[in-house]
DNA sequence: ATAAACCATGGACCATTGTCAATTGTTTTA
DNA sequence: TAAAACAATTGACAATGGTCCATGGTTTAT
């Protein structure tokens, strides 16, 4: 699919797309039709978009991406550099749901007590 | 307690502390040593670096942390504003715990499949 | 009392993650 | 077939979250 249909359906922006794939994240081939330079991007890409996007809510970078993506899709590469990059991430993602948990009680508990003062003040 | 104590203990810089300050995030008081320039830093303000630290894991921006840390401090402003804030964070984070989760699925699931491969090609 | 360490201020600078605008070419549609 | 919509490329611009540097003053340690 072109360039245009792909942002719509993935919710980004043209030029986004073509930063992430300025860098790696995403690729595509030369369209069929040879008289032009539009580019054709696979249906998968709009799975690795969304991907993408968990990613970066997980704390990941361009370059953390880049370094998965490329690794994940070749197979290429050091299989223990590979592994030790997936163990290091994991043990950071983990670490930061819980911090985002202890984070989450705190607001929760902090507008528990805002409709407590709410309450108080409507006797 | 001065600057760069603070700083050495919550871990951070003494320009991110400024920085920090400059938007709102911490306030300090001038010495009780009227003779210079220098501030001083109640001991709680290692709590709240350490929950900016929390915060911005979980997603806060800066602007996000001054709104909610000035509310929080103040009590003042309109206590609506700030329960919408509140429930939008609450549910923006519970959000992005779901999909980090799911995403620490996936990173699991190819740390494994990398070591089945692994153990297939050392039979 | 002097050197080393600390502090404040101001502004420049930086990396990251995009976004926008100009130009030029291609396709689709009315 | 002409206008509108779409695409590629290049390079500038922007917001966010800091970081660094120069300068000049203050404190602490020797």
């Amino acid at each position: 699919m072109r360039i245009g249909e792909l942002a719509k359906r993935a919710d980004v922006s043209r030029d986004t797309i073509r930063f992430y794939e300025r860098h790696g994240l995403i690729s595509s081939s030369p369209s069929e039709v040879t008289s032009n330079s539009y580019r054709d991007y696979p249906d998968s890409t709009l799975e690795v978009l969304s991907m993408i996007r968990e990613a970066q809510n997980a704390g990941f970078s361009i370059a953390d991406l880049t370094f998965f993506l490329s690794e994940i899709g070749t197979g290429s590469g050091d299989p223990d550099a590979v592994e030790a990059f997936l163990n290091n991430k994991i043990a950071e993602v983990e670490e930061s749901i819980a911090r985002a948990s202890s984070f989450l009680s705190l607001l929760k508990q902090t507008r528990d007590s805002l409709d407590a003062e709410e309450d108080e003040s409507n006797l």
